[in-house]
DNA sequence: GACGACAAGTTGTCTGACAACTCGGAACGG
DNA sequence: CCGTTCCGAGTTGTCAGACAACTTGTCGTC
C-alpha cells in the first residue's frame, strides 16, 4: 500500500485497487474480497474501504452488486481519454511515444477577443503567451498556445523548460488547476499551420479550446491545441443514463 | 427529497444536492450545513451523506474542506457535456432547441469492418441499423447510424416511435447501457451528407464513433454520429490532476 | 425433475465515537 | 496600540460494530 500522505485515504486506497486492477492481478470479471476481509487485509476501516469502492465505481473499473460481491468490470482502458487527461504531454506519452516540443516562444501580447472573454477580460489586455509545438518521437502533432495573467506567471517563467510543465508551474504558485472544459472545433489547415506541423495546406484538423480553471472558479490557463486528425485518435469515456429511464 | 425507489440512496441524495445547487439555491462559493445538520435535515444518516457529497466531489460540484465545511464549487454549467450526455435527443434538447428526426430507415444489413470489430463479430455479419437525421427546431444537425445485434433489437423495433429512444429499447431487454467510449474524428462532407444535413460540400464536419457497452462489458450499440460543426459547440469537462504532482 | 424454504455470504445503511484540521477571537507581551 | 500566541468551538476524516436488504447455492419436499 502507498505511504503518500497529504492526500484523503480514499483516494490512497482507490489508487491502489486501480493498481491491483490494471497490473492485471484482478482480472476483469473476477470477485473482490468481501469489503470486511479486503479492509483487513488493507489494514483500513470499512468504510474507507467502501469509499474507494465507490469512487472506483463512478470510474467505471469496479460494479458492487448488493448481497453478491464486487467485481471487476472489464471496461476498456482508453489511451488517451480526453475527460481524464489535461496535458498533451501526458497525452502522447500514454500512445507510448516520446512527447517533446519545437519552436518555443514565450512573449507577452494581446489577448485574443475569445481569450480575454475566456479571462473576463477586456480585448487587448496584454497576457502571457506560449507558443509550441509538441512532437511526438520527433514528428510534429500539436501545435499549441497558452495563455495566463502575467502576473501569476512572465513570458520567461512559462517558457522554463526546468520544471517543463505550465500545470506544475501555476500549481507552485498556488494555482493548481482543478478542472478544465474544453470545447472542440474541426478545421483545416492554413499555410501557417501547414507549416508548423509538416502537413498539406488544407489538411484536416481537431482545435481544442481550453479553460483551466481552479477549484474555486478562478480562470488560470487558456489554451487552443490544434491537433492533426491523423495522429491522435481522440477519445471521451462517456457515463451511460445508467437509471433514470423514467416514464 | 425524491423517493424514487430502486436506486442507491446515495445516488438520490447526490441528484437532490445537485439539483439545491444547479437551482441556484445554493450558489456557487456558498458553505454547506455541516454534516450532521444536513443529514438530520434530509433525513439520513450521516454516513450516506457522505457518500453522496463523495459523489458530487468527484463530479467536481462541491469541495470538503477537512476542518473548514463543505463549498460548492463554481463549476461553468455546461450546455452540452460529452462525457455525460449519450444521447444526440438530450444533447439537442439541452441547448434549449426542440429535437427532431427524420429520414428514419431501418434495415439488416452487413456490418462495416469498424462495426464488425466493435462487435467482435466477423465484417459482413448482418446487423440491425437504423439510419436518421436528427434536427434541432427542424433544422438538420447531426446524422446518426445506430447498429445493434439482430437477435436483441430488429430493424422494426429499432425504429419504433413508441419508445423513441433506442436506449431505452435495449434496458427494457435487459441490456441498459453503462459506459460507451468515443473516438472523435474532423470531416469534410460529400456529396451525399451534404444533402442530408443541408451543407455545402466540402462544409466542415465532427464524426463521432461510439461503442455503448453494458456493465458487464457487452457492446450492446455501436454508432456513427456525423455533427454539423456550426450546429454544436461540442465540449468535454477534464478533470485536472488535482495531487499527484510528484516528481 | 421442479419448486420452495432456508442459510450462508455479501453489500447497503445506521449509529456513535474519536482524530485531524480550520479559523476566529481571547489573552498576552511588546 | 499592534502583533503574536494560544485556545476552543466547529467542521470534515476515519474508525468500529451492528443490523437490514439482497443474492446465491443447498437441501428437502412434492
Amino acid at each position: 500500500m502507498s505511504t503518500n500522505a497529504r492526500r484523503s485515504l480514499r483516494h490512497r486506497l482507490a489508487d491502489d485497487l486501480r493498481a491491483l486492477v490494471l497490473s492485471g492481478e484482478l482480472a476483469p470479471g473476477a470477485q473482490l474480497p468481501s469489503e470486511p476481509e479486503l479492509a483487513r487485509r488493507m489494514r483500513v476501516s470499512r468504510s474507507s474501504l467502501r469509499s474507494a469502492i465507490a469512487l472506483l465505481e463512478e470510474e467505471g473499473l469496479l460494479r458492487p452488486v448488493h448481497g453478491s460481491g464486487t467485481y471487476v468490470n472489464d471496461r476498456p482502458l482508453l489511451r488517451d481519454d480526453l475527460s481524464r487527461n489535461l496535458s498533451g504531454t501526458e497525452m502522447i506519452a500514454a500512445t507510448g511515444r516520446t512527447p517533446g516540443a519545437r519552436l518555443t516562444e514565450a512573449r507577452l501580447e494581446p489577448a485574443p477577443p475569445d481569450v480575454a472573454a475566456a479571462f473576463g477580460l477586456p480585448d487587448g489586455t496584454p497576457l502571457s503567451a506560449l507558443r509550441r509545438v509538441r512532437t511526438a518521437d520527433d514528428q510534429p502533432v500539436i501545435d499549441t498556445t497558452d495563455w495566463c495573467r502575467p502576473e501569476v506567471l512572465d513570458p520567461v517563467a512559462m517558457a522554463d523548460p526546468v520544471d517543463g510543465s505550465v500545470y506544475r508551474a501555476l500549481a507552485e504558485r498556488g494555482l493548481a488547476i482543478h478542472h478544465g472544459v474544453a470545447t472542440m472545433r474541426p478545421a483545416v489547415a492554413d499555410a501557417r499551420i501547414a507549416e508548423r506541423l509538416e502537413v498539406p495546406e488544407g489538411s484536416l484538423l481537431l482545435t481544442l479550446f481550453q479553460t483551466d480553471s481552479t477549484a474555486d472558479g478562478v480562470v488560470a490557463l487558456v489554451s487552443l491545441e490544434i491537433y492533426r486528425a491523423d495522429a491522435f485518435l481522440i477519445s471521451v469515456y462517456r457515463r451511460g443514463p445508467g437509471d433514470d429511464a423514467s416514464a
